[in-house]
DNA sequence: TTGTACGCGTTATCAC
DNA sequence: GTGATAACGCGTACAA
C-alpha cells in the first residue's frame, strides 16, 4: 500500500529485514525459478514485504552477478531515415514484452563507429545484438565474427545462414514493380540502383535484371545506373544522366523512395510530366509518399513486423542458444498510386 | 596492437597484472580525475597495458559502486511520429559525447504506461530523465513530482520553471503563420487546434488568438475548432466541420502538419483548389512536406537542436545538481511553400 | 528449508 | 605514491 519514498532505493536487504528472513532467502523467494526452494508461507511474506516497500531489483547488481543485463544492442545507420523508426518500434515493443531493454545507436554507416558501438555495447554487457546495418563487404560488422554473442541481422542475411535474419523479399518486391510496369505496356524500363555494397542495393539490382529477363526482355545496360547512396540527390543525379542519354525510356524503377523523389526533382526542372511522359516506381513506401505530387507508386515493406520478428528471433536465441538460426523472409506488396501510367506512343497518344 | 580475444572480457585486474600494479592503482591511473594521484610513469604503464589489452571499463560494475548508471531515460510518445526521430537523434548524439546511454521508451501518451516506464527506468538506475510527453493536466508525469531524479522537459515547461526545459516558441511560430496569411490579404482565418490537454495544442491556440488580436482582428469563435489529437483524421473531421458552416474562410492555420494533411484530404474530396480557393499552413515541417501537392507552407522547428539542447541541460544538471534550471526557448521559422496564396475576391478574381 | 559466504568488476578509504 | 581491503546489490554454491 504505502509505497516507500521513491527517493531512497529499497534493496533486497530491506525486503529481507522486513520479512524477517535472510537476504539469500528473500532472493530465492523473489526469483520465480528458485521460489520452489522456499517455504510457501515464507515466500508469501517476502513477496508481501517487497510489494509494500515497492522493491525493484537492481538490474545492475543482478547483471554483475549473472553477467546478463536484460539489455539488447540495436545498431541502425540513422534513426532519422524514415525507414527505421517503424523497425525500431517493432523491436522495442517485442522486447518490452519480454522485459528486455534495447540500447539504440546510430552508426551512420561508418565502420569505425560501428566497431566502437559494438565495443560499447559489449562493455554494457548486452545479451544480444540486432543489427540493421547492411554493408555487404564483410560477413558481419567488424568484431562480431568471432563473437559468441547472439546476433540477429535485419535487412540482410549471411550467405551461409549462420545467423538468424529477417529480410523483406527484395527480389520479389522489385519483381512486383517491374511486372506492374510491364502490364501497363512499358518496355524501355530503367533502374536507378542503390549502392551495390549494400545488400539491399545489390539484391534489388539483381532482382530487376532477373524480372526483366523473366519477361523475355534483355535489359539494356544503358538503362541501369548505379548510385553511391540511397538518397535524393543521387536519384536526381542518376535521373539526369539517364535522360541525357535520350534513350526513350518510359519508366523508372528507383532503388528506393528517396531516389524516386530525386527523379521528381528532375521532372520539375525539365518540365516532364509524370506519369504522362514517364512513370516512376519507388521502394519502401515511406510515410506520406501517398501525398506527393504525383502520389508515389511504390513497394511496401512490413517494417514494423520486420523489427518485431527480429526481436523475436533474438529472444528465441537468448532462450535457447543452440537453436537453429531462422531465416525469415517477409512479403513485400505493391502499392499503386499516381506515379505510374501506360506509356505514350511516339505521337503523344496513349500506346 | 594485438587485441585480446574479444570473447574474454578483459578486466581491470588483467590490466593491473600486466602493468605490474595493484588494481586500485590501475583504477586511479585510468580515471582522469584521480590520475594525478599516481606517478606519471606508472600511469603511463597502466594506460599502455590497457591499450594493449583493449580494456574497456565495465559500466555495470562501475555503476554498482558509484550508484550511477551513465544511463538516461528518454520518454517519447511514439517514435514513428516523424516529429521525434530528429529529437531523439539530437539526444543520442549529445549524450554519446558524454559517454551516456539513452534508454528510449514509447508511452503512446498513455499515463499508465508512462508511470510503468518511469518505474522501469528507475529500476534500471537511470541517472536522469528526458521527457517529451506533453500532457498539461498534471505538472509532471505521474510519479516524478516527488522524485529527486534530474529531469528535463522537452516541448513543454512547468509554470514555476522548477525543471529545466527546452521548447520551441510556439506562440511566435503561430504568429509567423498568421502574419504570413495576413500579409497575403487573408482576414477570415480559421484555426484547427490540437488537443488542449497538450501544452503544444494549448500554446498554439493561445498564440493564434493573440496574433489575430495583435493585428486588430477579433477572432471569430466559429472559426476556431479544437481536435482531440494531432492526427490526420482529426484534421479532416475539423476541416469538414468548418467548411460545413459556410463561413467564407479563406485560410486555415492547422495545429500541425498532420492536421494540415487532413485538410488536403477534404479539399480533394470536395474538389476545392488549394491554395486557389483556400490557403493552409501547417506546423512542424515534417520531412517531405515540401513534396506534397501542393507543397505545404509550414513552420519549421529545430527538432534536432531541441533534442541536443535537452540532453545538454540534463548533463549540466548531472554535473552540478544545484544548477539553476535553464529554460531554453528555440526559434521557429516560417517556410513558405505552395499551400498559401492571396485570397480570391467574391467574384473569383484575386482580391 | 534456510542461513552463510563468496564473487561479479569497480571505486573509495584506509594504511603503509 | 601505492597496496590492501571493504563495499556496492545481488545470486548461488555450500553448509547447517
Amino acid at each position: 500500500m504505502a509505497n516507500a519514498d521513491p527517493g531512497d532505493r529499497v534493496t533486497l536487504k530491506d525486503v529481507a529485514r522486513r520479512a524477517g528472513v535472510h537476504p539469500g532467502t528473500a532472493s530465492r523467494a523473489l526469483n520465480a525459478e528458485t521460489r520452489e526452494l522456499v517455504n510457501g508461507e515464507t515466500a508469501e511474506r517476502v513477496l508481501a514485504a517487497a510489494e509494500e516497500l515497492g522493491y525493484r531489483p537492481n538490474p545492475i547488481a543482478r547483471g554483475l552477478k549473472t553477467s546478463r543485463s536484460y539489455t539488447v544492442g540495436v545498431l541502425i545507420p540513422d534513426l532519422t531515415n524514415p525507414l527505421f523508426p517503424p523497425i525500431v518500434r517493432g523491436i522495442q515493443d517485442r522486447l518490452e514484452e519480454a522485459a528486455y531493454t534495447p540500447l539504440i545507436v546510430n552508426t551512420d554507416n561508418d565502420p569505425d563507429r560501428e566497431r566502437a558501438d559494438i565495443e560499447a555495447m559489449r562493455a554494457r554487457q548486452v545479451d544480444g545484438l540486432i543489427t540493421a546495418t547492411a554493408r555487404r563487404d564483410q560477413g558481419l560488422p567488424a568484431g562480431l565474427e568471432r563473437l559468441s554473442l547472439p546476433v540477429v541481422l535485419v535487412n540482410r542475411r549471411l550467405e551461409d545462414g549462420a545467423r538468424p535474419s529477417v529480410v523483406a523479399d527484395d527480389r520479389k518486391g522489385i519483381g512486383l514493380a517491374v511486372e506492374h510496369l510491364l502490364s501497363l505496356g512499358h518496355r524501355r524500363i530503367a533502374h536507378l540502383a542503390g549502392p551495390q555494397e549494400l545488400s539491399t542495393g545489390h539484391l534489388r539490382h539483381d532482382g530487376f535484371i532477373e524480372a526483366m529477363r523473366a519477361a523475355g526482355i534483355d535489359p539494356d545496360p544503358e538503362l541501369v545506373l548505379v548510385g553511391t547512396a540511397f538518397i535524393e540527390s543521387e536519384g536526381e543525379r542518376l535521373c539526369n544522366e539517364l535522360l541525357d542519354r535520350e534513350l526513350e525510356v518510359t519508366a523508372i524503377v528507383a532503388g528506393n523512395d528517396l531516389m524516386a523523389v530525386g527523379c521528381y526533382d528532375v521532372f520539375v526542372e525539365r518540365g516532364i510530366d509524370c506519369p504522362g511522359e514517364i512513370s516512376v516506381v519507388g521502394y519502401n513506401d515511406m510515410p506520406f509518399v501517398g501525398w506527393f505530387s504525383p502520389p508515389l507508386t511504390t513497394v511496401h515493406l512490413p517494417h514494423y513486423e520486420i523489427g518485431a520478428r527480429a526481436a523475436g528471433l533474438l529472444l528465441d536465441q537468448l532462450r535457447d542458444p543452440e537453436i537453429e538460426p531462422a531465416q525469415v523472409l517477409l512479403e513485400p506488396e505493391l502499392v499503386v498510386r499516381g506515379s505510374t501510367a501506360a506509356p505514350l506512343a511516339r505521337d503523344g497518344q496513349p500506346a
